[in-house]
DNA sequence: CCAGTTACGAGATAGTGTGTATCATAACTG
DNA sequence: CAGTTATGATACACACTATCTCGTAACTGG
């Protein structure tokens, strides 16, 4: 058995990322071509089908390894619950390899790519919190914080030049990371009678509508 | 000037609709070709692009429709200012056109598709919001919160059996509506450094790390 | 109801990208 | 150094897109 793959392979495969990484950074991903990528790669188009399965394999895979990256660096932080530094270093990671983020995040990647990026992010998250996890609401919440914030991440690489990093950072740790952490110091509303009684009553209770009246489109 | 368009034309743009609903909830969406479309609306394949330049403004076209259909049910709670029940609308309005939804919210729509939707979302609430867009980060807000809505629903429409719609509903309430309605009750944070300091010294003021160290990919 | 306009169906066609197969050659591993 | 394995080059079948033409059917406005 080869617990060394063979040098060839790692080389081919590196080769097949960079080019993916500088392809995403000069045409948007829709209009790159597995051709583009073995000639920019200088791998043969063949080649290419023997590493990845397609276009979006590869481009999981880079998401992979970026992602891999980043949550080792940011591994301390999160275990010192240091939200806004985690914030603030998330958002210097993403400046600093810019335009691929940009493809990954706010460009139109695959839903197999945000998955797999998805996936990464919770699993190191529910590795790192204190707690364990006490219900079925709570892979919602864990989801709800890691989509979010890539969702700001989007905004803000569409409108990098209104907000800079780490004003993008505190923003991050306002909207999303500290209510968050709020919630959990609260009972879990949903799934108590009373605390939503008292919720409602604080809001002006507007008559409960029956429900939803013509239907569009057959089903 | 004909400002009544011609009946065929309404009649073919309707099958092709309704042929994209069907074939959405049978398979995912980057299985559904423009032939089997078609096909399965009677329609001519060469037609159908005398409509629509291509699959994705079909479906931007089923979309602008059933948008604008829940908005136009949902906007007296909006102007009541009733959250909750703004949400338990939208949630039983998915619920009612299941597949689509689905297939638009929760399967690999295009960017082209999330896109305007979310600006047609966007739109509507701020036109139906109390005051004035006050600034650059009042944007991102809303952003925020349209987009958060539309994350928890695929949540949802992906673990359906975990939560019914009522429970769904006060989720959305309790964790993206209330508290992002809370942050205008305060000073826009990000802009305020003294509030921002403060903010800072109730967590664990951990060591500001320099920066992001090695670069995977060059850029 | 009729004449002019317009949409539609059917079929052909060019172009592009995908994914697989084959075989000789080069490179790596142990 | 010998055996194994990845790679390059090329060819090919296939699917889908997007456009064009022409004859026919349907609709609209008067």
């Amino acid at each position: 058995m080869s617990m060394t793959a063979d040098a060839r392979v790692v080389r081919t495969r590196e080769a097949l990322r960079q080019a993916m990484v500088d392809l995403a950074a000069e045409r948007p991903l829709e209009a790159i071509t597995v051709r583009a990528i073995a000639e920019r790669s200088s791998v043969s188009y063949a080649t290419f089908f023997r590493h990845y399965a397609d276009k979006e394999a590869l481009l999981a895979d880079v998401a992979d390894v970026l992602t891999r990256d980043f949550l080792r660096q940011v591994a301390p932080l999160l275990r010192q619950r240091d939200r806004l530094g985690a914030a603030r270093s998330l958002c210097a990671y993403v400046e600093a390899h810019l335009p691929i983020h940009q493809a990954l995040i706010a460009g139109g990647a695959g839903e197999t790519v945000r998955a797999g990026m998805l996936r990464q992010a919770m699993e190191t998250v529910a590795g790192a919190r204190p707690t364990a996890p006490e219900g079925p609401l709570d892979d919602l919440v864990l989801f709800h914080v890691v989509s979010a914030i890539l969702n700001l991440l989007a905004w803000w690489l569409r409108n990098r030049e209104t907000v800079d990093r780490d004003t993008m950072a505190e923003i991050i740790e306002r909207t999303v990371l500290t209510p968050t952490a709020a919630l959990k110091r609260q009972p879990p509303a949903a799934l108590d009678p009373a605390q939503a009684a008292a919720d409602r009553a604080g809001a002006i209770d507007a008559p409960r509508r029956p429900n939803i009246a013509a239907a569009t489109y057959r089903s």
